[in-house]
DNA sequence: TTCGTTTTGTGACGCAGTTCACAGACGATG
DNA sequence: CATCGTCTGTGAACTGCGTCACAAAACGAA
């Protein structure tokens, strides 16, 4: 779905993998994040029914399961648990929206470039810090043009700390970026 | 209470104006709200209890009155329809961050400028349209340097836009900030 | 192989906003 | 009413990152 649809359905991941942007009027996008099988997705409309506050994207065929706003209500009711559940859940997206504004604002963009790889390069676990973006998607990521994010990779590779190839990125050495994402600068 | 800290207490204001706002490690601090009676706060704890993810400061002597995660998840499992209520709660919160995070990555500074005035003008029925933060603290809201902010109030001062005392500001003519707030730049 | 398309690498330049550095203005406080 | 701390105004220099403009790879298709 689009930012500004209006909508009142929660999904869960069952295939595939997904992509949360928020967009500007312009037309610029800054991605939030991939998602993956077992992840929710469009809380927001489902506790608070109106017009999406971001965009979801797949990025190759998924498969989603829906589950709408009346029938959560309806069995809340019932089971008081699931609503304590849906809180808890409500608490991490926020928490994790709070970060994300802190990273934006605060961070140079060499900072946010190393914290999104290295976010991003977590779960896929058996490809070992492996990511299959290109430096364009990296860029929408970060909050940064495509130019910039490819000079600073361009530094990193000469350092050693990742190797590139076309479409992707591999990362070498998982504590130098950690540095890069911490200091850069105190 | 402080970014950082661990708590598991919503708080309702009962008198007073409190200031939210998230700080970077570095020390900067990004406001994000003022908020008067009969706001809550500290929600996110009360869902997800852990560290608290924004800082809280009192702006005045202020009356709050708390209530502790386990007595709300008590009272839901007793009554489903507080559930509820508070999952629209957390939706209004999560809608309301994302509006942040939107403004501050896509707009240049004097639209968040004009958008934090009016945002900041709007309850404060009787007193129309005066707002009493300095331009430092102003600063804080927008993300930006004094200096920054000082200059562009200049140019809608002398574009009788505002007008300004030590210590405060009075807003003129809200379309002309309204048109500040959108266009710049298309 | 040979195009044509998409992705990458890099430089030159510009601009918004920061940093630094004052100077004046207002309000409290003695 | 004189003084001191806090606000305000403004200029100059610096800088991170965007914009523009290519050149060179990498890959797919013909």
């Amino acid at each position: 779905f689009e930012q500004g649809d209006v909508g009142d359905t929660l999904f869960a991941i069952i295939s595939g993998t997904l992509e949360f942007s928020v967009l500007s009027r312009e037309g610029r996008k800054l991605s939030l994040d991939v998602m993956r099988p077992g992840a929710l997705f469009g809380e927001i409309a489902l506790f608070d029914p109106g017009t999406r506050t971001a965009t979801v994207t797949a990025l190759e065929p998924s498969r989603v399961r829906g589950v709408k706003n009346p029938d959560v209500l309806r069995a809340i009711r019932e089971t008081p648990e699931l609503g304590i559940d849906m809180i808890q859940l409500a608490g991490e997206r926020l928490r994790w929206m709070s970060s994300q504004l802190n990273e934006q604002v605060f961070l140079p963009m060499p900072a946010r470039l190393a914290r999104k790889i290295l976010y991003l390069t977590v779960d896929p676990s058996e490809a070992l810090s492996t990511l299959k973006l290109s430096q364009a998607e990296l860029a929408e990521f970060v909050g940064a043009t495509r130019e910039a994010v490819s000079k600073t990779l361009s530094v990193w590779k000469r350092a050693n700390v990742i190797e590139s190839t076309r479409g992707g990125l591999h990362v070498l050495d998982r504590d130098a970026l950690q540095v890069m994402a911490d200091l850069h600068q105190i």
